[in-house]
DNA sequence: TAAATATAGTTGCTTTTGTCAACTATATTT
DNA sequence: AAATATAGTTGACAAAAGCAACTATATTTA
């Protein structure tokens, strides 16, 4: 019976893994699924976040997520000010290019899931985004937690 | 209105997609993703697959691919035998150590499905479970393709 | 049926992505 | 003030992926 509903939710991470890989495809090759993920936090964070605290939330090793950040600055999508009562951080908010740049990514992303959705009726499309929203919050309410190793 | 479910769509794909690293660092590192997911297709294929049929599937890469099988082959853990219709290509199959070892990542990887779940009610399970298979029958009736790049 | 074109798979080379460990600077604890 | 912890950086490296040229076979076409 369990087995019967892990092997369903193994065979739809399998199948929603391509489903993501189709989209993100067209996320367009500027940047990648990471870099795409930390703006996307930057940009829902404007009052700024620290390197940690993507380190955290998006379970980044800090070497690498240090390297992108540069590499933001260096483009300019990105600032950074020392937080002045711990100097050993700094938040990080994206910058106008930045946001700009970002919203143009999510455009083009959202394109493919227009064209993804012509094909569907809204009703489809109404329970499509209720049945996403219905896994978010039950898995919300479980313990699934980046640490547990 | 449906830029709303779009937002919601693609909140939805960010979401998942660190739900999936997680379950998937589990998987332990021996193989990579693409790795296990070529596993669990040749494994779905008793009767055996070809490399073409893997790309198409998969959408990868055929030098990539060609690697990956290679390595396969030298850790014994598929057989091929060339199709004599057409001398270009091998039909690929899980040897029986091959088998093995997939059931046995099955089981790691289950284990971690069983821990994630071990919070959730009976109810919400079914429930999680009914909103996969909805989202699984929606979007394949939709025309989500590979090659429309 | 010979020449042109297409397809399956391989190989060499390169790039991208990610990991690990050591290190600097600052903070916190003892 | 010494020991320990934390934020972020850097160097070295490894793993994952992509690209293009190539070989061998098949298929199409003139």
């Amino acid at each position: 019976m369990i087995d019967e509903n892990i092997a369903q939710i193994r065979a739809f991470n399998r199948y929603y893994t391509s489903v993501i890989g189709l989209l993100d495809k067209y996320l367009n090759s500027d940047f990648s699924l990471t870099e795409v993920r930390i703006m996307y936090e930057l940009y829902h964070y404007p009052q700024g976040m620290t390197a940690s605290g993507l380190i955290e939330l998006l379970n980044l090793d800090k070497g690498y997520l240090s390297r992108i950040l540069r590499s933001f600055e260096k483009k300019q999508l990105i600032e950074k000010r020392q937080d002045n009562k711990d100097k050993r951080s700094y938040y990080l908010q994206l910058s106008e290019t930045g946001k700009t740049i970002f919203s143009e990514l999510s455009n083009t992303s959202q394109q493919k899931i227009v064209h993804l959705l012509s094909s569907l009726s809204d009703e489809q499309i109404n329970e499509l985004v209720g049945h996403m929203n219905g896994i978010s919050s039950i898995l919300k309410t479980s313990n699934l937690k980046k640490n547990e190793k």
